[in-house]
DNA sequence: GATGAATGAGCCTTCATTCAT
DNA sequence: TATGAATGAAGGCTCATTCAT
């Protein structure tokens, strides 16, 4: 046990510095952010940080994997609500959209997909391992649920990842120009106005009669 | 005419700085491109460089701005095709549909928008200024051609602007996961499919039966 | 004629350049000058001035000695006040005092020494002439009219070279320290009650009885 | 003790720099000084440096602040030599005088003054710290000694400021003519023959009798 | 294991100087 | 002759990374 307790710190410690360095990397930027202040930000000295990452591109590529991961799970833990969907279709896909807009388009992910993106040239997994954790696997979730509702006659005929594909497009880059790629606030009433928008058309193009 | 020559020399130079510039920026990224790699790309001295932009961070905007413009051309260029639908809304909106992919999608069009997202620290006036002259001003095009539509009888009763995002984000979202943000070449056949079955849903949720 | 008025026009120029040259000299230093500010100061561009002179060293060399030529005249109108005595030695001497400490401490004289100095190590040559032209001459000029004096009974046996030396350095090392090395204004109530005390010590110390 | 260790390094090494800082500064001035010059003859990595000091300019401050404090030490070591007289005020003048004299112009006085001078308008604090530190304290324990020896008959009723800065005077312009502002090595001889005329001069002039 | 101190490499920027007009 | 534009060289400063404690 009192063998445990170090371990603990020491993985405490690595889990507070990819926090920090996450942190930063989102308001600085990969090149701009500088281990000094990523080192501050954890309240440990640098070469502690050289002793749990290798260097600089390590610990980018093991912040953005992190953070990732809890990205995910809050995407995949919506997405269940669809599991059972009770008598009113309608009201669950609505419940659904808002939900999904709330993930996506915390500051977090944001940042997350702002940071792939902008270091796609340097780090060219770094960018798919985020989208396929993140947009890739919210996307098939979302197909399976569809493809079940289209089964059940909830929904009409379709190829269910070209439904989810265009469920998501109506959430997502609608959000995206409103909030000016996150620059902006939207008020939630605006929030909810997309996602009623986008079940509306969406059950327009694929509700039955 | 002889005096003209210099201003005329001086404009190309600024031009042909420009084009490299968001060339090299778009490969390394704002803060990994020397200033030296850009001269060199320009095929011009440094100091030549910083006698036409006082600063680096000048030289970005003016980069930006420079390719930002040219988008936008080619963008109002496309949407004009609208004006005249013919007969056959259907094939006119495909027709939008599969241009419109092919400049939102090019590199040069996902570059300026991954620049522009990824200084959005250091930048904020640049993503706005880039929003503006692509994505918004492209909507609000749209959206001017399908309020005529929408009068005219060939789409139903809708608010025009919300029509628009929705038909922007049906082509967009998808391009973006298939591409995998710009890493990964689709195919034209796929391309196409990716605009045929937005218009198709958009025909559904705003067409008249 | 209309031949002459070319080089007297040229002439100007240079003389508009030197002007400037020192002006800016003695604001910035010689390497914080650039030869930018000084064709601007100068109202010509910069290759005419690098037509004038080959170099920022011979243009530095050249105001120099201008303004030391401008100095040294001064100087030695002063000094020939000394010719003519008249009955009263004390306010004779007085008087040059007086007038030495305004000729000496003003903005050009100290700015001369002061870039002469400073530029010690990289002109040489440039601080020997300074000295050669401002305090040698001017001491040598005093210490002729002292040996008069010292002939003529109005001042008694002495070294007329140690007595110059002596009266100098009663008048400039005290406004050098009253005025912080001119970076002070001095009142004139000041300024004359240093010559005065200047011209007190002097004739207890080589005034006859 | 193993502790203190580093923290002696570390003084140490700061004053290493600050030592070789000052030598170069006044080899080169202040401009032509390069940083890195600056570090190899301290034998240190520019970025150690850096450690240490801000800026260049921080270092030129504190390189003439540590030079100035060493100057004064001197300056009030030889003044204190008047506190006790003896029997034959002239040879303690004289003393003192020669003292002096050795004190001022060496190089490390002379390039201090000059450096500050130089950098005037850049390091206007500069200057006034050196001269503050220098020549006024200096000036004001001189006048302290007078004071006492005017009360005690040594020296006839004055003002013992004027006959400080006159006695000062007396010694440190001759000085500086003689030796070209420090260009020229002035004999011993010399340098004696100033200090014996100079106080000559001023026991005529202050003297009792 | 954690830290203060040190380093080698590199980048932005400026300047004196020279062509082409 | 006078100028706008261009350049080679160099300098200040920062940063990721590594020893010695």
């Amino acid at each position: 046990m009192s063998a445990q307790l170090p371990a603990r710190r020491r993985a405490d410690r690595r889990e507070v510095i990819l926090g920090a360095a996450f942190d930063v990397f989102a308001r600085r930027g990969f090149t701009q952010a500088s281990v000094q202040e990523i080192a501050d930000a954890a309240g440990v000295a640098k070469p502690t940080l050289y002793n749990h990452f290798a260097d600089k591109d390590e610990l980018f590529r093991c912040a953005m994997t992190y953070t990732a991961d809890a990205v995910t799970a809050a995407n995949v833990a919506v997405t269940d609500r669809l599991r059972a969907t009770g008598a009113n279709l309608e009201a669950a896909l609505v419940d659904v959209a808002r939900r999904l807009l709330r993930v996506c388009c915390d500051d977090r992910s944001r940042a997350l997909r702002r940071l792939a993106q902008g270091q796609l040239t340097r780090f060219p997994d770094v960018l798919e391992l985020v989208q396929e954790r993140t947009s890739s696997r919210l996307a098939e979730a979302l197909a399976d649920r569809i493809a079940r509702l289209s089964l059940s006659g909830g929904l009409r005929r379709c190829d269910p990842a070209v439904a989810a594909e265009q469920f998501l497009a109506l959430l997502t880059a609608p959000m995206d120009s409103r909030s000016g790629l996150g620059t902006r606030r939207v008020p939630v009433t605006d929030v909810n106005a997309v996602a009623d928008a986008a079940v509306d058309t969406f059950l327009r193009a694929y509700g039955v009669t």
